[in-house]
RNA sequence: GGAGAGGUACCCAAGUGGCCAAAGGGAGCAGACUGUAAAUCUGCCGGCAUCAGCCUUCGAAGGUUCGAACCCUUCCCUCUCCA
């Protein structure tokens, strides 16, 4: 186990707030593993680089030698955690849970590892809460409290819908750290408060109250909110090399720096040269978002994957070439707009039309300007529409 | 239970009998410029169309009218206040 000072500039690294550094002091100088608990509601069907933060963290306690739990909060997303919205979260079925449950846990192995990992579901227990138990928990806050939570208090002054069953997501999540006796539990800046609930529940249940960590949340590659599949401002983990270097090379120079904080393996120095080298104009910003996007695709991928997605990038994008694995449509139809819609580059004729106006399309390199261009004859075409959609059409009249 | 406000396109929001496929803003898409960055400028932004037009939309269903997002009736939903 390494020295205290050490272990605390890690797990301090891109964080928000540690509540209280003391306490975490106290208990890293057990020397003992400590309990480190996240939980993650399987709300999505998959993971994207926004809930790769947390896991950065696990770890990076993992490697400190800590006991890492990957709480699944199988349960909790029946009512749906209400924090940082305006209202509240749609409940979600059984169904649509159990099928995202499994992808949370193969994608999660593709930075922790699994065999050291404590996987636990948050239904083995709040499942098994009758009434009683749950007023005693709820015996344990009290309203005054819970309006201290900004949203709640935001949407109540405001007059908003308020359901009472949205109180009960603090304490649940609360009530799952006393039954991991979790030392430390890891959570977003949106999650402060209910990662509070769980420090006061521990001690109403006897126990040491955990540590807290905030990480801040990932802004998405639009650069405004936060990353998030509703917003469709997301990168997913499983995505395909090209399409994930792509995207990330899309983000603004400016956000860059909160990817290399929070998704870099890089250490906070060399970022912090890597920064003063592009802001005095030694390094080109888009070669240090290269750098970021070949080392986020070489993690989720592999070495090679990434330099293959860079070398298609650049032939595609700077060099204005075709895609080595463009997508094939057979058609019978002459027209182009047809074939446009039936190949899925446009959601309908009209807006096929527009793009053909506007200069979008191009077939074999050839900007299109009539709206009932037609095929001249079977064979191949290559369609572009916009800047990145290709398609071969294979065309048999 | 009572009183009131409101439901308009992806979101916000104007419109209160014909000039409304419906102002404006945002988002989005495309083009120019670039580094597929930001910023900026331009165009588009319901569907179909031989580009004349046609069809479907303003919570739902009916009705009045030559004509309804706009008027009437019923219903559904949301919010506020009172008890």
């Amino acid at each position: 186990m390494d020295t205290i000072k050490h272990q605390l500039e890690i797990i301090k690294r891109g964080s928000v707030a540690v509540i209280s550094e003391e306490d975490l002091i106290a208990k890293l100088k057990k020397g003992k593993p400590l309990r480190i608990k996240a939980g993650f509601d399987p709300t999505a069907p998959d993971l994207h680089l926004g809930h790769t933060v947390l896991m950065q963290k696990l770890k990076q306690f993992q490697d400190l030698g800590h006991t890492v739990i990957f709480l699944i909060g199988d349960f909790t997303a029946q009512i749906g955690d209400p924090s940082g919205r305006n209202k509240a979260r749609p409940p979600m079925t059984p169904t649509d849970i159990a099928a995202n449950l499994r992808t949370y846990v193969e994608q999660a192995a593709k930075i922790l590892d699994p065999a050291k990992v404590e996987l636990r579901y948050n239904s083995e227990w709040l499942g098994k809460l009758n009434l009683y138990d749950t007023l005693v928990l709820t015996s344990h806050y009290n309203v005054a409290r819970m309006m201290e939570r900004e949203d709640f208090k935001t949407r109540f002054q405001a007059g908003d819908s308020l359901g009472v069953h949205e109180f009960l997501y603090p304490l649940l999540q609360g009530y799952d750290s006393v039954n991991l006796k979790a030392d430390i539990e890891l959570g977003g800046t949106d999650q402060v408060f209910n990662l509070l609930v769980g420090r006061d529940l521990q001690r109403a249940y006897g126990q040491e109250p955990q540590v807290v960590l905030t990480m801040p949340l990932l802004i998405g590659t639009d650069g405004v909110k936060k990353m998030s599949k509703s917003y469709g401002n997301y990168v997913g983990i499983t995505e395909a090399p090209k399409e994930m270097f792509g995207k990330i090379l899309s983000i603004s120079d400016e956000l860059m720096w909160q990817y290399y904080e929070l998704l870099s393996d890089k250490s906070l120095e060399d970022i912090a040269k890597l920064k003063k080298d592009v802001v005095e104009g030694r390094y080109h910003p888009k070669a240090a978002k290269v750098a970021l996007a070949k080392e986020i695709v070489a993690k989720y991928h592999s070495a090679k994957a990434a330099d293959e997605a860079e070398k298609e990038f650049e032939m595609v994008f700077a060099k204005g070439a075709r895609p080595t694995d463009i997508p094939e449509h057979k058609t019978k139809t002459a027209s182009i707009v047809d074939a446009i819609v039936e190949a899925e580059l446009a959601p309908s004729k009209s807006e096929a039309r527009r793009l053909i106006s506007q200069g979008a399309v191009s077939v074999n390199d050839e900007k299109l300007s009539d709206i009932n261009a037609k095929f001249a004859k079977s064979g191949e075409y290559v369609l572009k529409v916009g800047k990145r959609k290709f398609c071969k059409i294979v065309y048999n009249g």
